[in-house]
DNA sequence: TAGCTAACGTTAGCTGGCTAATGAATTGCG
DNA sequence: CGCAATTCATTAGCCAGCTAACGTTAGCTA
């Protein structure tokens, strides 16, 4: 297990194990949770471009966008202006969110890196940014 | 993008990408990789014994097995002594696998730490870690 | 020895990614 | 002005995870 990639691969399933368990508490799942973050800086935005911020295919949005208005956090609109567009808003459900599933992203955040010394999240960090940037130069 | 878990979870998702597509060349996707390390070193083991090592559910094996069977990667075979287990056993092409993708796995972990400081790739795998202990203390 | 229980693989059905193909609407060019 | 090209969202279908339900086989116990 001395592997940084399979020791990476680990961690990250871990990860998105907990945040799920931590969100679903409130009727949020860990890839909804992605959309109601851009959503709730900035309502009304297209599938396009929610896909564009998450760095995500449209696809994906769309179908995320499907459960979460089943889910009755969000609704979609057809865009005045253009009919090509769909526009993503808030429910009052999905305003409501915000607060308790933003203290639980706060809280998995601490609780993980509570461990860390200061070196290592820098270094993590910094890491992960070259990582990034290795794997895609144009981010 | 200054949170450590969201640039994890970029950081992952590009490794993903960049991994499927160099396996992807030798007729293996990123998942069956995994399946094929292990029975690299051991042949013969059942879905469950899989699971185990790769710290996966059953059903994630049984249905890569699946996928890997029907492309010839490996064959199912009935335990003489239990028939309540399944065997699973490369087959050449299974075999033959294991320098090309070896290779690419190695090549893409190379590219990928190459920009790292000794200081970041110890501090990372510290701190990888110290997350898994955290999220999983059985392990 | 008969029957219950535990172990195992498989199937069904979910989330969350992806690409490719489709269809509707707008834009732009001739 | 009209038609072709572009730009959207959606649908279809794939891989890779998961849990829950199911059926079969061993094994143990009464």
């Amino acid at each position: 297990m001395t592997d940084l990639l399979r020791l990476f691969t680990r961690a990250h399933k871990l990860l998105q194990a907990a945040s799920d368990e931590a969100m679903s508490a409130h009727g949020v799942r860990v890839g909804q949770n992605l959309v109601l973050e851009v959503l709730w800086a900035e309502d009304g935005l297209t599938p396009g471009e929610l896909a564009g911020r998450l760095k995500v295919s449209t696809p994906t949005v769309v179908n995320a966008a499907t459960r979460m208005e089943a889910a009755g956090l969000i609704t979609r609109r057809r865009d005045d202006a253009d009919a090509r567009l769909v526009r993503l808003h808030l429910t009052d459900a999905g305003r409501a969110a915000e607060k308790p599933v933003g203290a639980a992203r706060a809280a998995l955040a601490q609780r993980v890196t509570a461990e860390l010394t200061p070196e290592e999240r820098a270094a993590t960090e910094s890491a992960l940014r070259k990582i990034i940037r290795t794997l895609d130069p144009e981010s």
